[in-house]
DNA sequence: TTAATATTGTGAAGATTTTCACAAACCTAC
DNA sequence: GTAGGTTTGTGAAAATCTTCACAATATTAA
């Protein structure tokens, strides 16, 4: 099965939402469901995650829906969490705190096994069971250390400095926190967290609803 | 200048970034910027950054490009940042002490006036200034603080009670970091951030490479 | 004033995504 | 085995989003 269409950023949101689903409808013990149940508890239309399913192969039977431990499964191999992934956090701030503090990553294959900064009076330090390594040595850790994807938790003057390391050290894979738009080589993946841009999106929409009606 | 029209989710992202880059610019002293720079700084076309301006409105000057400090108002006054919002934290955990601690909040305008949790430990604490409330309290103290829009940092468990409280007052925004989709009455906007989400994105961008090639 | 150059604003074309609608496939009951 | 009810998988249609391409407009220089 191999799936040459590029599949667009919004169906493969909707997919890491579908097996959120279905892991809760497994803990529920329940057997299968129909693409209209899921459509119910995921915003969308059933047609929408029959088509979105069916980018990946005919995981469904007829008159039945799908099989929940199945689908999820498929799912999961989908969005390659069949395996854990090696990530290394860069920024021991706040934002970074709370981030290997939280579990879910863990759960969910996603195994944090090293931290940088470049700040010298958290350099040393441990924060779960990690030492905070100085950020000059983010290429040689995460070398040794077969790390695959950065989770950069930095501000956005660090950016640039912080970049060279990660570049050179042949990253493909980045969960960016600054604010800033990262330039990186072809073949680099970054998914952009920025909070402030979604509470600008939620005042966009009441700043449209009062100019109306 | 009425705008019926509905605009999508990327563009409104879009916007916001526009922003961002303005103010750098502003920052830089600059005076004008082309469609063409823009585009350069934020992965899009020039066409695209003209496409989503003209959605508001005739902000350029053809053949000069824009004023950053104009079109940077304009973009403010469209993203409803032309005026401070107030807002409520639920959940005085580890992602909610990273919210408030951030300082990005308070300079686009958005203000955390009122911090609640249930855990009766945490309740009391004082978080920067702020007295941890307990969220029974939630309908009146948001009354009585305006409170416009909820930062919701709670686990999923959580999610149904506090919804109650939220509805009831009548809270029509939410930054959702709760990993499930909240079900909201008409008119409510919610935005969901979901880290692991993201990372699934990335693992999703790895996988397609090595199944291919 | 006119020519040369730059850059916007925007219809129209093209591409992508979502929805529709229905044949095909499956289950149950009798 | 057949009828009746359900639900998938998927082409085709509709809707939405992005890119193209160029007339319109502004600036500068002579």
């Amino acid at each position: 099965m191999s799936v040459s269409r590029k599949i667009s950023e919004s169906a493969v949101r909707r997919l890491s939402l579908y097996l959120r689903i279905l892991e809760d409808l497994e803990r529920k013990g329940r057997n299968t469901v129909s693409s209209e149940e899921m459509s119910g508890r995921s915003a969308t239309t059933a047609a929408q995650v029959r088509k979105d399913l069916s980018l990946f192969g005919s995981f469904g039977k007829r008159g039945l829906g799908y099989a929940v431990t199945e689908l999820a499964e498929r799912l999961k191999k989908i969005l390659g969490l069949d395996r854990r992934w090696r990530v290394a956090l860069v920024g021991a701030g706040r934002i970074g705190s709370a981030l290997v503090e939280y579990s879910g990553f863990a759960e969910r294959g996603y195994d944090v096994v090293a931290i940088f900064d470049s700040d010298a009076s958290k350099v040393g330090g441990k924060w779960g069971g990690l030492c905070v390594r100085d950020i000059s040595e983010f290429e040689a850790v995460s070398n040794d250390e077969s790390v695959e994807m950065v989770i950069l938790a930095i501000p956005v003057e660090a950016v640039p400095s912080v970049m060279e390391h990660v570049e050179k050290a042949g990253i493909r894979g980045i969960l960016n926190f600054a604010p800033t738009k990262l330039k990186v080589p072809l073949g680099v993946a970054v998914k952009d967290v920025n909070m402030v841009m979604e509470l600008e999106a939620l005042s966009f929409a009441f700043s449209q609803e009062d100019g109306e009606g």
